[in-house]
Order: structure tokens, then sequence, then C-alpha cells
DNA sequence: CTCCATAATGTAACCGCTTACATTTGTAAA
DNA sequence: TTTACAAATGTAAGCGGTTACATTATGGAG
């Protein structure tokens, strides 16, 4: 049977409260021999402390929710990474939720923030709607949103800056590469991030005094095979762009398979651009040309905001922070260097 | 401030036992006129239970720990989204622990186990030792391994066939394909089922009559940069295999790395096969030849037969499980067809 | 109308731990 | 030896539910 800090005192002819202290407290409560006696004991016992007593005496849990869109593929992995090595480290269990398929988002918050199992949830939304701001709103645990949302000035935000990043590379692409004809696989139309990618795209091209072509703008779901549709959408336009700007790797390996089946060479024949680097864009060939994301950076960042809130829980004079992590630029080979004879060459094609 | 059932109780002029009953009970044991008052007052006072409290009042947890040895890749990936489905579809959340890096397993585990936080866990781990079993035989909350470890009889296993997998595509190698010069990058030696993979690989020599070159087994550490040095190794002996099979996917993609970087052709220089058929297999080009393995599917069944484990808690009387899931074979471009005159040859070269 | 089985509700102990407050013990100064 | 105060320990009330058991209400049979 296990042994309860009852059993302790028993054994060791004390009181409960002299055994909490003696295994909790980290003053010097308790007369060091008796400390001694109490910790021997607990040994022998092998006793194990009841965090679910624990927490509910202290009201806390001591756990941190993580609440994503999806689970799968190796962005969201690298965030869970993030997140769950500084909440190990900060002494937090970690409590995973993915919001995939059927269950909506909501849903799955509710039952986290509202069952007191966790002292704080950080949040990656695919897009904010009213039903969710309520929730969010109703309850009164930390939370750190790990999406492009400048609008909610109440919550702590960590994202990284998806405009910047958009704009950095394709302005790379225009100013050292030449291009000019850029095309753009956006994310959905809901989702911030992708909205930011999408205003970096049209702020670059505006800023160097190119036309914004509406038909060369796609909307995408961020999955490979939405990034395909995509791509043989484009693809089949009677003009064609030289670039393909795919709002995430993912998508950007969409428009690998389509270029492939296709007959396109990459980047001869058209040149893909990711978003994300993440690690399969690595094993593309060509090597992806991408927007390099600290993916687990932001995991572990929002943790450290959130954990430094759940430290700081009473005073609320912190102003909700807004942290955007600044993103790079990875040359691969899925870009040609469009000089100006190519470049005319291939304009009268 | 949040409301409990005893301000429930109060609004409704009932006393708390009502409330709980009217709330959780399934059976009508309290009348349908008391239980609406009930339930619409706690829907005004926007009533949630505190599952801290309820968990310890009922000892249960409803939750199921998940122990990997990494939390970060495609297969791991796929386990979590197995485990979580069927988990949630259970009405259990699930806590994620990875014991990478720094942290050993063992004490990953002991947090889980013995602070009840989890009424039980899932596990993977790389190696079973002595430490770790006396861990895992002291505490007796129900556990499931995935992995192919035949030694422990005493815990449910769900693990895939490795041993049948390793067979079955070297068998296909040899018979299908005429190949005979097949060397092996092996998985980590402590692993269990790097082990089988090994096991599978040698006994379709034997039975083929080839005989074993221990030249030609290399061991790696289930990592594509593990792969790099494992292959270059291969390659760069005087009398090299034809094929190269990597225990894993992650080290077939380190072969394509160091072939690419070494100007070896695949298949044509050297053939490459693998093994998981994770998702970034499909992006290799050629296409990798690989055994598949249903990941998620280990994910799927482990949490079944946990959770059965769970619901049946007293009978003792079930016999712990051992479930082998079989792979089959993923055909790609990473592997030629060796016919005679080919076979020779390659052989005098 | 009384009686009694049954349905409905209430009482209070308990889950295992924390902690404010009370009490006892120890020790150095008076 | 007292006194005074700090250190060490004990007491007991929670935390927010569940549930065995006790009590009360209900309604049909006699």
């Amino acid at each position: 049977m296990k042994a309860n800090i009852y059993d302790i005192a028993n054994k060791a002819g004390v009181s409960t409260a002299t055994v909490s202290r003696a295994l909790g407290d980290k003053q010097n409560s308790v007369k060091p021999e008796t400390r001694e006696k109490i910790l021997k004991i607990s040994e022998e016992l092998e006793y194990r402390p009841n965090s679910l007593a624990k927490n509910l005496a202290k009201k806390t849990t001591s756990a941190i929710g993580l609440v994503l869109p999806e689970i799968q593929g190796d962005f969201y992995n690298q965030i869970i990474k993030g997140v769950d090595e500084i909440a190990f480290s900060g002494g937090y269990h970690l409590i995973v939720a993915s919001s995939h398929s059927k269950r909506n988002i909501v849903e799955s918050l509710l039952g986290f923030m509202h069952e007191s199992l966790v002292d704080g949830v950080i949040l990656m939304i695919p897009s904010m709607n009213n039903q969710l701001e309520e929730v969010l709103s109703n309850y009164k645990i930390p939370i750190v949103i790990m999406n492009d949302i400048q609008a909610y000035k109440k919550y702590d935000i960590v994202c990284i800056d998806n405009y910047q990043g958009a704009y950095s590379i394709i302005e790379y692409l225009i100013k050292s590469l030449n291009h000019t004809k850029i095309a753009m696989i956006a994310g959905p139309a809901g989702n911030h991030d992708s909205q930011m990618r999408k205003k970096g795209y049209i702020s670059a091209l505006k800023n160097a005094g190119i036309k914004i072509r509406k038909d060369w703008i796609i909307e995408g779901d961020f999955t490979t095979k939405g990034g395909e549709l995509a791509c043989s959408r484009i693809l089949s336009l009677k003009e064609k762009p030289d670039v393909i700007f795919a709002a995430n790797d993912n998508m950007a390996a969409g428009c690998y398979n389509v270029a492939e089946s296709l007959g396109f060479n990459i980047p001869n024949d058209i040149s893909i651009v990711g978003f994300d680097n993440i690690e399969l864009g690595s094993y593309l060939r060509p090597k992806l040309t991408t927007v390099h994301v600290p993916v687990s950076e932001i995991g572990k960042i929002s943790t450290k905001v959130l954990i430094n809130r759940l430290h700081n829980k009473d005073d609320n004079s912190v102003e909700p922070q807004n942290i955007k992590i600044s993103t790079g630029i990875i040359i691969g080979d899925s870009v040609t260097k469009n000089n100006y004879l190519d470049h005319n060459i291939r304009g009268k094609k």
C-alpha cells in the first residue's frame, strides 16, 4: 500500500504538519535531526507525494496546458519541444492537446482551463473568433498566445515576425535576384499568421514598384495537398510567374510534387520559396530557399513568459507583452538568379 | 470567483451531495426537477468542476502519461497522434513527457507515476535496464510498453514486428531483385527494436545462404547524422555492398545526403533501403524503398490496451498481452533490380 | 387512514496534503 | 532561577469534491 504523510508521521512520532514541512519547506523550519529522521522514514516507506492532494491544497497544479491546432508535423513538434524543455526545467508538467479534426478548439480549451488541470495555457489558434474570445475573456488563468494577433492587446503574445519574414525574402528575390514575377500561395484567409505573411509579400512588391496581380495570389491551407492544388493552378495559368512564394514549407513541398509530376524543373522552369524552414525542407532537392523561423524558440519564449506570469500572479501591473521573434533567410537552390537577359528571354516565351 | 458545489447547493436549497449526484451520477438518483434546477443554477454560476478535487476523492485522474525517448520527428509525432486520438475519445487527458537530452527516462517516469498524476503510462524506452526494471516493478499503475521486448512477460507490450519487417524486406531484395551484397546500418546496440531488425536482416541472409559480413554491419544511432557517418564509412570500404539497409528512414536520409555529396547515384551506384516509412521518406528522391510501419496504429492500440486495463483494474486475471503489429513493404526507386549480368559486371569492378 | 417499501435527499467522513495559528521547547540574558 | 523571545512542533481547518449511511418524503396497498 502506498504510504502517505500520516504513515510517516506515525512512524516518526511527529505530526503531519512537521512531515509536510520537512519534506516541502524551503526555509529551515524543521530541526535538522527531525528532518533527517523523516527523510529516512519516507525513504523506507517509499513515500511518493500525491500531487493531486498537494495541488488541491495549494490551489495550483504545476502543469501547463499547450493547445495546438495540430499535433503532427515538424512545425508543431518543434513548438512542443521548446515548450516542453522550458516547462520541465521550470518544474512544470506539460499537457498537450490538439484541436484536430472533429474537436473544436474552444471545447478543448474549456476542458483545460476550467477543470483546473493547469495553471496556465499556451495557445496557438488558427484564428480568433467571437466564441473563442468570450471563452478567453471569461476565465482568468494566464494565457500566452502564439499567433500574430495584434488586435488583442490584453493577452501576452509571442510570435514570429511574419510580416518582416515575408517582406525580407520577397525583397531578396527582387533586389538580389532581379525577380518581379512572384506569385504567392497564401495560407488560410482566417489565419492571422497567414495574413501577415501576405501583407509582407504585398508590401514588398509595392515598395519595389511591382504591381500586385490578384490571380497570382492563391489561397492554400498550409498542407502539402493544398500546396499541390494551388501550385497546379498556378502552373496552368496562361501567364505564369517565375517564382512561387509558398506561405509555408509544407505547401512548398506540394509545389515540388506538382512540378515534378508536370515535368517542370525547379528552379529553371519555376522557382519555389517557402516559409518556416522545417526539417523537411532540407530534404527537398533542389534545396529549398525559405524563411528561417526559430520555431522551438517560439515555444521556449512563450513558456518563459507564461511561467513568469505564474510566478507573479498577483502582480497585475505587468503589461501584456507582445514579443516578435525575427526571422532569417535560408538560401537554397530552388530559385534562379534572374539577370535581365534571362528575364527578357523568358518574358518573350 | 469560481463557483463550487457549495454555492450551487446553497442557491438551490439542497445539499452538496444532491448537487454532486445531479451533476455526476448516471443512475437517476435525483428527482428530474431537482436535477433540472441544479443544472440551471450551475449554468448561471458558470460552474466548472475542479477535477483535482474530483480525482482526489475518486482516486483516479483520467489522465494517461506518455513517455517517449524523444518528442521530435515524424515517428514520435505519429505515436503521439495515435495515442491522443484514442485517449481523448476515451475521456482521458494526455500528458506527454520526453526523456530527451539531459533527463533520464527513469526520473521522468518516477515523476509521472508516483505523483499520481496519471492513471496509467504508455512507455517507449530505448532499452530496458536494471534500474528501470526496478522502477517499473515497484509501482503498480498499469503500463503499456511500446518496445519489442520479449523478455519482459509481465507487461502489456504493443510493438511492430521488427523482425518480420526486416526479414521480409531483405528477402524481397534477395528473391525479387537478386541482391546478395547487402549491408546494414543498424540502430543503437542497446535498443530492442534495433536488435530485432538486425536479427531479421541476419536470418534473411542466412536462410538465403548468404554469408554475413561483419564489416557490412555498422552501428548507427537512428539519427540522420548517424546515418551519414555510417554511410560514408560503408562507401569508403574497399569492397562495397550494392545495397544499404538502414534500420530507419532517418538514417536512410543520411545515406542520401552522403551519397549525394560523394557523387554516388542512387540507385545506380548504391541502393538504399529504409525502415519506418515516415513522411520524410516520400520527399526523398529517388523515392525511398522502405518498410511500412503503421506508427500511429502503435499509439492507438497501446492506448486501447491501456484503457482496457484501466477499466478492469481489479480484474488481474487478464494475462499481459503481447501484440505485434505487422509491417509492409513500400517499393520506391531507391533500389536497382540486379539481374545476373549486371551483378557480374558490377562484381568485377 | 395507516403502514411500509421505495425514492429522494441530507449528513458527514474522507481523499492526502498545506498552513494559519496555538502551543511547547530551548536558550541566553537578567 | 526567572523572564523573554525565538525555534520547533502540534492542532485542526480547509482545498472541492464523492459516497456510505441515515433520514425524510412519497404514494400505493390494505
